[in-house]
RNA sequence: GCUGGUGUAGCUCAAUGGUAGAGCAGCGCACUUGUAAUGCGCAGGUUGCAGGUUCAAGUCCUGUCACCAGCUCCA
């Protein structure tokens, strides 16, 4: 007999050979319905999947995060039998799991049309009812390759090509359906409840875009019609927080057709953006900053000579000037060495932190601009710190901590963090390289910090860690960055008088912790649904009289809110209130008075907060103390 | 940049190849109102732009620009 230890500690003995099915319909018959593979001593594998020896077993349903990547996974193999069914010329690339679905990449003559995708969606439903089961079996290397020639699969041929050696090679049938496959899988396609086929796009294969460009279909699957049903009302509410709409709505910023890529902010948006600027010269100012600006446009030899004249010129834009060559500037880092390079330094200024608000313009390809979240012209909240080497790794750790600061604890904001080390088009040795990068692990191991890496991904002159924020669809976009670079002090001659007397090279750290005012007002946009924290509002309280008998008294309200230094609007429309809430609660405004006759006798407000509702009358001064206090504490 | 889609009033959307329309917003008038939309009226357009087909184009064709989704690329 051989023991299966489950998930709740329990043991239980089976003879060998047992599948995992048996045992969990042993287990009971909802967990067997629910179950759609299991993990096994860590693997995961199919139902069908018989044991051998004594196992650790916990069995995998939708609830579980590998259960709904084995569902959706699934799914893409019915939409690809689908396809094949409806396009026998259809060649087959990759179909894997994603985050809220699945997506599965076809190579065909003539791109599929929104009418294709309900053919074949209904073709999928077929084959759910058909109720096939998908069956594993292995082969060598040979057979699979002669395997994939003989199904006429060329993307296949060339993904077994690049499977080492050694590797298991798997393929799964359903029906007449076959596919190159790690599985595993549920145990039928009758296991496939609800599915939708979302949109078509071109994606290059295997990610180069000097590849063909294939098809891809994404789509989407759930156990029960209900829970797609939820997915597809969550993604139209999602919408309706796009910072693009809510921009337009909220009187903040719009992108017009004269200038794509080139933001406009309205006079609300720029309260937002001051209020943010504010914030940020406070906290630059405490931890030890001073501020910089440094010209937009400079003689083009000053890029030659930092490397982006060779690294970079692809997205800068150039102009002249009096017959001289000038770039308009792409990055800051230029100017502020130049900065540093105004005087001598001695060792004992060091570390000097330069911060700049400085607006920069990068030639971005037309197909990625969007909204405020990627475009042409945008202000970085810079900073650039000239560090002694020994000084390095304690600065990256203070910069961490501001970050945490402002997004964790201002914020709010759930983030994720990556390093990306050296690309192929890059400046300097491995070496110096190295211990760029380690400096960077280091402090994010004396943080504790979970990242993920991305091998190659790193700027010219060094590598980097970037702090990613989700917007209202769960993209997630680069924000703040942290880069340590040894090549712009060497390329500029950077120095600073040690303690010897001599000339020694400082490290540079570039650094953001917005990233761009615009992202980041796109991004904080799209997480408070417009609905921004008092300190943040454009419009911070409304005052809304019931009828003009009452207009005198609300400008007096007026007058003292905007002496206690609050952003205050009146409404004296002849409109019901009713109406004038109504304005207010869509325009988000954190508060609204209500007097009428009631509140001019007593000389008080009707508080009305924009989700909690009627909050009954105070004073004014209680409410300005609750106010102010909201806009101190920065209370979210 | 690439693949596909979409461009009609400030916004959201109608209009068989046959006189461009509605709601909201705006403006005017009436109503003087108690916690999410009072009524009536007025105005608003070179249908993204440029060509073409046709007796006739918002509608069909070509080009172009912008936007949307994705790919590639990045804050």
């Amino acid at each position: 007999m051989i023991k299966v230890t489950l998930k709740d500690g329990k043991v239980r003995e089976y003879g060998p050979g047992t599948t995992l099915e048996t045992i969990v319909k042993d287990l009971g018959p909802r967990i067997a319905k629910e179950t759609l593979a299991a993990r096994v001593n860590g693997e995961l594998r199919d139902l069908s999947f018989a044991l051998t020896e004594d196992a650790v077993v916990e069995f995998l349903t939708f609830a579980h995060e590998d259960g709904q990547k084995i569902y959706r996974h699934s799914t893409a193999h019915i939409l690809a039998q689908a396809v094949k069914r409806l396009y026998p010329d259809a060649k087959l690339a990759i179909g894997p799991a994603i985050a809220d679905g699945f997506y599965y990449d076809f190579d065909v003559e003539e791109p599929f049309t929104r009418e294709d995708l309900a053919k074949i969606e209904d073709e999928m439903k077929k084959i759910i009812k058909e109720d096939l089961t998908f069956e594993r079996f292995e082969a060598s290397r040979d057979e699979a390759l002669s395997l994939a020639r003989n199904n006429g699969e060329p993307y296949k041929v060339e993904l077994i090509e690049d499977l080492p050696e050694d590797a298991p090679i798997s393929f799964y049938r359903q029906g007449e359906f076959v596919d190159l496959c790690a599985g595993p899988h549920v145990p039928s396609t009758s296991r496939i409840k609800a599915v939708k086929l979302l949109n078509v796009a071109g994606a290059y294969w295997r990610g180069d875009e000097r590849n063909k460009m294939l098809q891809r279909i994404y789509g989407t699957s759930f156990p029960k019609q209900s829970l797609l049903d939820d997915y597809l009302r969550r993604l139209e509410e999602a919408k309706r927080r796009d910072h693009r709409r809510l921009g337009v709505e909220l009187g903040l910023f719009g992108i017009h057709e004269e200038g794509p890529g080139f933001p406009f902010f309205y006079p609300k948006g720029m309260i937002l953006r001051n209020e943010l600027e504010r914030f940020w010269r406070e906290e630059h100012e405490r931890a030890g900053y001073q501020e910089i600006k440094t010209p937009i446009i400079l003689r083009q030899d000053l890029w030659e000579r930092s490397g982006h004249w060779d690294h970079y010129k692809e997205n800068m834009y150039f102009t002249s000037i009096d017959e001289e060559n000038y770039a308009i500037k792409p990055m800051n880092c230029p100017g502020g060495i130049l900065v540093y390079k105004s005087k001598v330094h001695s060792y004992r200024e060091l570390p000097i932190r330069l911060g700049e608000l400085g607006l920069v313009h990068r030639h971005e390809l037309s197909g990625v601009l969007h909204g405020l979240m990627r475009v042409r012209a945008f202000t970085q909240d810079d900073a650039h710190i000239f560090a002694r080497p020994a000084q390095v790794e304690d600065e990256i750790v203070k910069i961490i901590d501001m970050v945490e600061y402002f997004y964790r604890d201002v914020f709010g904001f759930d983030y994720h963090v990556e390093l990306s080390t050296k690309p192929e088009k890059a400046m300097g040795s491995d070496e110096i390289w190295d211990m760029a990068t380690n400096a960077l692990r280091k402090a994010m191991e004396t943080k504790g910090l979970a990242y993920k890496v991305n091998e190659g991904d790193g700027a010219f002159y060094g590598p980097k860690i970037d702090f990613h924020l989700q917007d209202c669809l769960g993209r997630t976009w680069q924000c703040g960055t942290i880069q340590v670079d040894f090549q712009m002090p060497e390329k500029f001659d950077l120095s600073y008088v040690g303690e010897d007397g001599e000339r020694h090279r400082p490290v540079m750290l570039h650094r953001v912790i917005f990233g761009s005012l615009e992202r980041f007002i796109a991004i904080l946009t799209e997480h408070f649904a417009g609905a921004f924290p008092v300190w943040l509002a454009p419009v911070q309280v409304k005052v809304l009289p019931i009828t003009d008998r009452q207009a005198n008294y609300a400008k007096n309200i007026e007058e003292k809110l905007t002496g206690a230094g609050l952003r205050v609007e009146v409404d004296l429309r002849n409109e019901k209130i009713g109406y004038k809430i109504r304005e207010a609660q869509v325009q988000k405004i954190p508060y609204m008075l209500v007097v009428g006759d009631k509140e001019v006798t007593n000389n008080t407000v009707a508080v009305r907060h924009r989700s909690e509702g009627d909050l009954g009358s105070t004073t004014l001064d209680a409410f300005i103390v609750r106010v102010t206090d909201e806009i101190r504490n920065k209370t979210r």
